[in-house]
DNA sequence: GAGCGGCTTCCACCCAGCGGAAACCACTAG
DNA sequence: CTAGTGGTTTCCGCTGGGTGGAAGCCGCTC
């Protein structure tokens, strides 16, 4: 925005200086010393002082009893209200191909270049644990992140191979025009799958979830071990099935 | 802190009024426009308008296409931290739990003199929905609630009783004397029930899970149709297991 | 008991935030 | 086409909330 420095050492205005230290539990989960929060935020120790402690008594950190502070249940309780048509809709469905498949089913949106993972459901024998509810990972890594941008507009697309990709593992596919033309064959086909490309192990398949509009909001999926790639796809139609009854409540969401 | 009134109309600090806006989505979850914040929150439009247009550009809040704001998927983000190793750990084992009984599953916390649902499993079948992910229930109405309350130490259980205890239902317990003799019992025999306390038409049944030092830090329970009341206890030892396997993540949450 | 790292409190300066007022916009009714 | 209405956005000069360096305060270690 302006042209010599985007954003001063810490934010100008009090709010920017409030959200900036809610932000900084977004590269570490855990709890922080104050001091820690700080130096992430960037912010004098009295100023973070100040407005760390209002921001707990409000509910948006809690303090454990070493003095740190971590993300409040009241910030997570008002919070779950993002997007919440779509969470609420999809959580039955998502369980019902849990069930069928016992295979660790997802929910993901595009937000900007990643794959924003909206709900996850497993139980505690299938683990290969690589996104996390909450979590982000590259959109071209991972089937339900391809599916997405699978569906999205041209330039999008374009503008998506046009930079540097990022490859967690040997077997993710990084070079532009060949991801271009897969992600043709992913619009023809109606889905994506992975194979190793986001960790060694394990595989995927997505398909979309209409939004009516045309335009495609959300993806879900499935991970299991990459020994099972070849039982994959028969997984579709229950996908398919499960996705089609999302769908209309992903179109209600945004209606004019 | 002032002597007169406790705060000024809208809160006195920059952070205050922020967070007044985020609370505005406390009561009603749906997108709400500049105006309605500006009145939920006792700002004026002005000084609304402001900062909603700074929250939004970071995140905390999105815009529709009406021009609405709702809370954005950003701070969603970022508050999926809050008490993310209870979550996590509960997550699979609740799921579990889901599959042997084929019931809706909960995972509450006390907050207050609520209980605040931190995770909720079920089907498209089951769907009797009193509460939802992220919502609160009278502690002395639900199960897991009685739990809660039965474990807690002595006076904050006179205290709960001693308020006016609302009623959703007729049969509701409200009695303070009987209440507390239940909470008695609950504690001896290690689980609650509640028979069409919350709505007509279902009923539950929740357990404890021990924090280690010997608090109760959360709590699961089932909920299933009013009809299966006389099935309920079957399913205490199916709880109880589930329980014991997520009590080491709640006791460590918090450790020294 | 001196030294240290992190947290908390103080306080005088000053600019960011304030909010009344007025312009702006999209609709709708006449 | 004008007037009316309800919501949103911009303007701008006054002022008190926010600021952060400095200094005090732990609890711990060597």
């Amino acid at each position: 925005m302006t042209p010599g420095e985007q954003d001063a050492p810490g934010g100008r205005t009090v709010t920017s200086k409030a959200l900036a230290l809610l932000a900084a539990f977004e590269t570490s989960p855990g709890p922080l010393s104050l001091t820690q929060l700080a130096e992430r935020a960037d912010l004098p120790l009295p100023t973070a002082h100040r407005l760390v402690a209002e921001l707990a008594g409000w509910g948006a950190l809690e303090r454990d009893e070493q003095g740190r502070y971590a993300v409040g249940l009241r910030l997570w309780e008002i919070a779950q209200n993002a997007q919440r048509e779509l969470r609420d809709a999809a959580r039955p469905y998502l369980q019902d191909l849990f069930s069928l498949t016992q295979e660790t089913a997802h929910l993901a949106v595009r937000e900007g270049h990643e794959a924003l993972y909206i709900d996850r459901i497993y139980s505690s024998k299938r683990v290969p644990r690589a996104s996390r509810v909450g979590g982000r990972l590259p959109l071209h890594a991972t089937a339900v992140g391809k599916v997405l941008l699978a569906f999205e507009e041209p330039w999008v697309r374009d503008a998506y191979v046009a930079r540097d990709l990022e490859a967690p593992t040997r077997q993710t596919h990084v070079n532009p025009t060949r991801l271009l033309s897969e992600l043709d064959g992913i619009r023809e086909q109606g889905y994506a799958t992975t194979h190793e490309e986001v960790r060694p192990g394990s595989c995927s398949i997505a398909v979309p979830v209409d939004g009516g509009d045309g335009r495609v909001r959300a993806s879900i999926g499935l991970v299991m071990l990459s020994t099972q790639s070849d039982r994959m796809v028969r997984y579709l139609p229950t996908l398919r099935g499960v996705a089609a009854r999302i769908a209309p409540a992903v179109s209600r969401w945004r209606a004019p």
